[in-house]
DNA sequence: AAGAACTTTGAACAGTCGTTCAGTTTTCCA
DNA sequence: TGGAAAACTGAACGACTGTTCAAAGTTCTT
């Protein structure tokens, strides 16, 4: 106890690249996740990006699930930084615009185009519940501000649930086709992002063609109870 | 093969039922597919849901990867035919409206909310090159609407690559958090969705807020060549 | 009712891969 | 420079799971 105590204080660079090392891990991880997804990729293809063999990662991370769970709480901890800096802003829609370009952000720079949120299932138990709740903290989050914006009217009124699937599934599924290095700047891609995205929230700027003859008011009011 | 002959025509509704028999191992491994992902669905879990032993699907598919593969090859002929109904329709925004609302109808009521979409990578060589091939040509179609309604003056001037992938991200999520027998029907769903993804590429109601000083002229002009 | 065709089974195999561990190499500090 | 701490290795294990196959059971046809 006093050795450990004494060791841990020792010295704080030795700890300190440790958590260097850590974080390469997580990265060749990322990539590797990217390319084949949690399942198919083995502690020997991370192990390889990194010059070493696979037993050296577990001097890292207990087992191959703690990867993928470091990768996440980082992800998600800079997701509720965007909230943070979001909040600071006045209208609804502004707000929202942040989080999206924001949230771009980090899924081309910090996660190099991992499809992360792809892997939450991947997770077993505890650590599944926990960024299960992360996640949810955040959906809710973005929920809350469609809401204020659909009772200021700058929204046109709908589910705030759906359309924050219907974003946050656009934002995710970037993992699946950008690549580090395209043509298009991670600047405007979340530009153009937002644009669509909270653009789509505002008034419909044509009425809607009326494809059956059942008249519009016969649509059902309910609002969506997503299981799950 | 003169017997094998006779075999192929010997009764036309035997080779029925065992496409039936076939169909049903493939709704059966797609739920499997939706709770735990491909990889991590084991053969046993999908013949248990058929009450039959594992071996027993190898008389109706040659490996795994092959119901996966029949899955796709099933919901892509149903997004083709989304896209022939489509193009009778006149405006471009009424054709993306369309094939959202009927995309959004497959990944609900045909495919029972299983993230087909996130597997492709999943299958192996020829197969993965076919299914990419047919989501691609999807892709194209999609692309095609959308720079007619820009030059038609429907559409805001925006990258056709990028916002059809926010479009199938948004689509594709929909088996992460949407379950049968939830409250919200596929159609209003689908009716949602089509507002906001059309809506967001309408003209831009409100102008943008600056949040940069750099003028807005500065944004580069190119149009993204996103690899892969 | 009998035989053929079809369907399912149980046992077994083979390859993969996460994990453990004792020991070696490297790094760092006094 | 010597010795401790940290980083890494190689070998091996064990569990899991896709796949094969010969045989048993079932269904269908005549």
């Amino acid at each position: 106890m006093v050795r450990a105590a004494a060791a841990k204080k020792s010295s704080p660079h030795v700890h300190e690249k440790r958590e260097r090392r850590k974080s390469e891990i997580q990265h060749a991880a990322l990539r590797a996740f990217r390319e084949r997804g949690y399942h198919a990729t083995t502690l020997d293809h991370i192990a390889e990006q990194l010059g070493v063999r696979k037993t050296a990662l577990y001097h890292y991370f207990p087992d191959k699930d703690a990867i993928l769970f470091e990768c996440h709480r980082e992800a998600l901890g800079e997701l509720e930084r965007n909230l943070a800096e979001a909040r600071r802003l006045k209208s609804p829609a502004d707000q929202l615009r942040h989080v999206i370009e924001a949230h771009v952000r980090v899924m081309t720079e910090t996660l190099d185009g991992s499809p992360l949120a792809f892997e939450v299932p991947s997770l077993s138990g505890e650590r599944q519940r926990e960024v299960v709740a992360g996640r949810d903290r955040y959906e809710r989050e973005l929920r809350r501000i469609i809401e204020r914006g659909v009772r200021a009217g700058v929204f046109r009124d709908t589910d705030a649930k759906v359309a924050v699937f219907a974003i946050l599934g656009a934002i995710n599924w970037i993992a699946r086709w950008w690549r580090p290095g395209g043509a298009l700047s991670t600047a405007e891609l979340g530009r153009q992002f937002s644009d669509h995205l909270v653009g789509g929230l505002g008034p419909l700027p044509r009425p809607r063609l009326v494809r059956s003859p059942k008249p519009r008011a016969a649509r059902p009011r309910t609002r969506s109870k997503a299981t799950s």
